[in-house]
DNA sequence: AACTCGTGGGG
DNA sequence: TCCCCAAGAGT
């Protein structure tokens, strides 16, 4: 291969520094793809576990396909972004039906799949199948953008830096060039506290000459994360207790969860969670005692969870399809957001639980 | 085109 | 403690 400088020093830096991770020591698309779905808004550290689990439990395209979307999401719990767990299992039963569990080799069609976008369709095809076509992730963005001394990452700034991208692009690896672009960015070209001195590509790069690469790329402003205050309660009926499933077009869809919901301004934590009960379990409670509280923050808003203790009285509890009791034996059973198993470590340190 | 969607780690 | 940030996709 013939390579221009910097691809060639890129090439050299890869060569010395390439990482055996997991989900790169194979040529299963479906492992790469697995992975490159995680990998979404989340670091390689965070994934490795869930991966690792994943792919134990279900190690190859019809393991998931024949699993209910209940099963697998347990598996992803913990991860957050839970839409991407949804939208990967709909795409596997896609591939089952319509592509006898073979994952298309070509663009057009294995885009169309949910939760397959343009970083995820580019990832797959030159990892697992040497397609030539580069991603554009945050770490490749940043990279180009100090490089290039391109500070706004516009649309048609991202197609300018797509120009160079597909020029400077390992012919005979297009995955390596992917993999050592992501390395480089999330490793040495780190967004705060970049390792310029590592860096192969550093005489190359319009930041770092001119000594501005925390001006690259530009910052947006970030807005101040709104807060509401949450009545939950953990209802008992002789060794069970009361949790339901939340909507799958939802936050947190396909998740289970204790009952509940917003404090109305002026409305007490109390009297809030006996509405949110009628409502949602089709009874009355009166036996009410406070836990405790907990603290959440999500991507766009914060919680404080006011959480209390009740025991009802025998076959009270209205149970839809949505709606179970269960022991605290079976929580392992079902996927719960993070927030509920912060609720359960308050219970189990409380007086109520022996 | 903005906004929604989780969670954990770092400064 | 609080804010920023992270291998994006759907709407």
């Amino acid at each position: 291969m013939q390579f221009n400088s910097i691809t060639q020093k890129l090439h050299d830096w890869y060569g010395e520094n390439k990482r055996l991770l997991p989900f790169r020591d194979t040529e299963d698309p479906y492992k790469i793809w697995l992975s490159e779905v995680m990998l979404q808004q989340t670091q390689v550290n965070t994934v490795l576990p869930y991966y690792n689990k994943w792919i134990k439990r279900f190690p190859t395209i019809s393991s998931v396909a024949n699993e209910k979307l209940d099963t697998v999401l347990k598996y992803w719990e913990g991860l957050g972004y839970y839409k991407r767990c949804i939208n990967f299992y709909k795409a596997i039963r896609i591939i089952k039906d319509d592509f006898h569990c073979k994952i298309p080799n070509n663009r057009k069609n294995f885009i169309l799949l949910p939760g397959v976008g343009e970083y995820t369709a580019s990832a797959v095809l030159s990892i697992a199948f040497k397609k030539p076509y580069p991603v554009l992730d945050v770490n490749v963005k940043r990279v180009m953008s100090r490089m290039l001394g391109i500070k706004n990452l516009t649309r048609h700034n991202e197609k300018r830096i797509m120009v160079h991208l597909n020029k400077m692009i390992f012919k005979d690896n297009p995955g390596d060039f992917n993999q050592a672009m992501m390395d480089l960015g999330s490793l040495l070209c780190k967004s705060s506290n970049p390792l310029c001195s590592k860096c192969p590509l550093r005489t190359n790069c319009y930041a770092y000459r001119n000594n501005k690469s925390d001006k690259y790329p530009n910052k947006i402003k970030t807005k101040t994360l709104p807060h509401y205050d949450i009545s939950i309660g953990i209802i008992w009926r002789e060794n069970k207790f009361y949790i339901q499933k939340r909507n799958l077009k939802s936050m947190l869809g396909g998740l289970w969860e204790f009952p509940g919901g917003k404090i109305k301004p002026g409305e007490s934590a109390k009297v809030a969670l006996k509405r949110e009960i009628r409502e949602e379990c089709g009874v009355s409670i009166k036996n009410i005692n406070k836990i405790g509280i907990v603290k959440h923050s999500y991507s766009h808003f914060k919680i404080t969870l006011y959480c209390f203790y009740c025991r009802e009285k025998k076959d009270s509890l209205e149970l839809n399809n949505n709606a179970k009791m269960i022991t605290i034996n079976e929580i392992k059973n079902f996927p719960f957001p993070k927030a509920n198993h912060k609720i359960f470590e308050l219970f189990k340190q409380s007086q109520f639980y022996v």
